[in-house]
DNA sequence: AGAATAGTGTCTCTGAGACACTATGTT
DNA sequence: AACATAGTGTCTCAGAGACACTATTCT
């Protein structure tokens, strides 16, 4: 049971969505180096004891050097192991699920990063293709009955917008009225006060987070 | 972005959970070696690359070496990491959470493993207790959506069964006519057509799982 | 005025909690 | 017969879906 020579690759990965309130997009990225040099994959590295302290800091120090993102909502998903995920080595891939308002990233996304709908992937090297399905699958499973979806909005919101990242989110269209009705009884947003005045049409207030992420009990749509 | 040379410890740890039908027990056993030699902990241990297929091979290889169980119910849980969890190096720990029938663990357990009721823990090396809370915030929340809890029974069971294992997952009383109608309504469960017929009082009829494992959308108690 | 979007009122139906009741075995 | 456990019937109430309605801005 002593300590054993080989060890491991660690990495981490991060699936981040993103929504142009139609569709779920995730941000993938052209790899500079092998393996797999030149495909598309998700943002990924290997941690690095000497500066990390913890994965969850190899994966937000990744996303600022792939993407220039920082202050973006993550979680963890899982952790993807096995002789042969990677060409190199037996390895280990910490996944985190990232979610980003579409506005956070730049208009024109630099060279080699864009974003794909989730269903409509290119082939992915790793197994980065599984690692998108579960995230979306962990997105649509608890979209439901948390304040997730939220974090693909702006610090204010208007609810028009906050139910559209929730269809998003669960894959379904909601009712207005209920949709409504259920998240002012969870005491989940409050008023800024303002409203907007863009472009026509009736204003609409704005909201924000009484609590940065929450879970609640009951649903929320949901087949 | 080349590879390191300094690469992580990777290990496994199992939070095995049973219950005596009254309180959730937790498996620890004392550390046969350094670090922590002599202290009570989870089960858990490195990961072998020439050896094991995944972080799931090698967890499922410690539960035999080091409290002889096979077959349990595995799920991975979340990946603790950081340069001070483990004294020797920075290193990465996958949890799983186990699930298992009491009378499937030897009556009188060997030396050096016992259980412990989850609220009245020793003091845990590593972030093990951290472990074992998550564990058990994973139960209670999934418990409510899912037929997790059916793992801490055997094959077949009686509702009367079910309902104190789904209990002492949520940890909260479940009204019995609410149990029976839920649990009939997801068709989860179905007769086997045998009953039991032990010491005393009205036999009960007896069930298995129509599906190994499943979750499902309503949820079932929870405050 | 009409279009478009924001927001509300109300009916119905399902499902969960509470709890009293019946059923079937043992001693 | 008494008791203990298994299992059922029924009332009520809260919350979700459906959907028609009102409100406020723009052109």
């Amino acid at each position: 049971m002593s300590q054993r020579e080989w060890r491991p690759i660690v990495t981490v990965d991060a699936v981040l969505l993103t929504t142009d309130s139609e569709t779920l997009r995730v941000l993938l990225h052209r790899r500079g180096s092998a393996p797999f040099e030149g495909a598309w994959a998700l943002p990924g590295g290997y941690v690095r004891p000497e500066e990390d302290g913890s994965t969850a800091d190899a994966v937000s120090r990744v996303l600022l050097q792939k993407a220039g993102l920082s202050g973006v909502y993550l979680e963890q998903l899982r952790t993807y192991s096995g002789p042969d995920r990677d060409p190199r080595d037996w390895s280990v891939s910490v996944s985190y699920l990232g979610l980003v308002p579409r506005d956070r990233l730049p208009e024109a996304l630099e060279d080699g990063v864009a974003l794909f709908g989730v269903d409509d992937l290119p082939p992915l090297p790793f197994d980065h293709t599984d690692q998108v399905r579960d995230a979306v699958a962990r997105l649509r499973g608890k979209g439901a009955y948390s304040s997730l979806p939220a974090a693909f909005l702006g610090d204010s919101f208007t609810l028009p917008e906050l139910q559209a990242a929730y269809e998003v989110s669960l894959g379904e269209a909601l009712d207005q009225s209920s949709f409504r009705r259920k998240i002012t009884a969870l005491n989940m947003i409050e008023e800024t006060g303002e409203t907007t005045q863009c472009g026509s049409k009736r204003p609409a207030k704005l909201y924000r987070l009484t609590e940065p992420a929450r879970t609640f009990n009951r649903t929320l749509g949901a087949s």
